[in-house]
DNA sequence: TAGTACAAGATGAACGCTCAACCATTCCGG
DNA sequence: CCGGAATGGTTGAGCGTTCATCTTGTACTA
């Protein structure tokens, strides 16, 4: 490493309106769903994905890398969540290793109970303030960061610095 | 309330590339910064702001403000942080309510040893996957949230929940 | 000049997240 | 088939953030 690649004026500009929308924005929809469904963000993301899945039903592992997760928050999500009555573990049959999540009817009324809200709050931090062009334009920007984020990102995406300390045994 | 505004499907792909996008970037450069310089991005913000300031002094409540932040959370980086020696507060003069933060040589020097690599992550995280195009494009939506969301936000920008609590004493 | 409302900060408990270990199991090369 | 590496998941400590509350000081109004 030798001389930085400054950002320029425009890119500066860029960088902190994608800082202040970003805050803004979580920080609108997080306090809602918090206030309203008495979970934070990261948790009703792992709801919806299960939702989604046949026998509304993931594997840890899946679960972490579907909704953006390290595997270190899913587990420590899931046990909470499972204290609640939202969601119940079972070991997997084929590895056994795995373990199986699956969202239990309670979680399921839950979630949907939270949802209306959710969804409102979205429209109104994001695409109430945006005509439909930007909207697009955002979308292609957005979509653009992660495909290049997605590829060969330094280190692993999910993070949770591997199975050992950063290098262990890793000589030879 | 009565019905919801759903997402169309356009919507929903916004949103989530919207989700993706910011938790990648937001994981990436938090955690480089976390490594590098071992404080996190709010931190960095603060004393960013400070040392933009004359004086690099700042009262609590404009350095919140501008810094994005809650008030209670800059009370606590800053009592941290002055832990540290990067920070000092004394008694504002004029209102002896008021605080002022002022950044210390020594905080400027571990400022000014993180941003290099902090803007090349930036950098990595955002601008290496976009066209010029894209950027602006980005840019202007971003701007865009971020003043519709200043206007009339439903309840303070800032969060905190006021000085009492949600209804404390406010009846007749 | 009270008296009440409001503003500025601080504070402590609760909580979610990260990091670095750790155990169990499976994979794979000799 | 054995032994080391890699994978899946958990755990506990440390930390930052939030929420509710409190204290102190200022502003407004009667």
């Amino acid at each position: 490493m030798e001389h930085t690649r400054w950002l320029d004026e425009d890119e500066q500009q860029t960088w902190r309106a994608f800082l202040a929308a970003q805050r803004l924005v979580s920080d609108k929809v997080e306090r809602r769903l918090q206030a309203a469904a008495g979970m934070p963000q990261a948790y009703y993301e792992i709801l919806a994905r299960l939702s989604e899945a046949p026998d509304r039903t993931l594997r840890m592992s899946v679960l972490a890398e579907s909704a953006l997760s390290s595997r270190s928050r899913v587990s420590h999500a899931v046990a909470r969540m499972e204290e609640s009555g939202w969601i119940v573990r079972r070991s997997c049959p084929t590895d056994r290793r795995g373990q199986l999540a699956e969202l239990t009817d309670e979680g399921l009324r839950v979630l949907e109970a939270a949802v209306p809200d959710h969804v409102e709050s979205v429209r109104e931090a994001v695409f109430d303030g945006l005509t439909r062009d930007q909207q697009a334009a955002l979308r292609e920007a957005m979509e653009a960061i992660v495909a290049h984020l997605s590829e060969r990102p330094g280190w692993p995406v999910t993070g949770d610095s591997g199975p050992d300390g950063p290098d262990a045994a890793r000589a030879s």
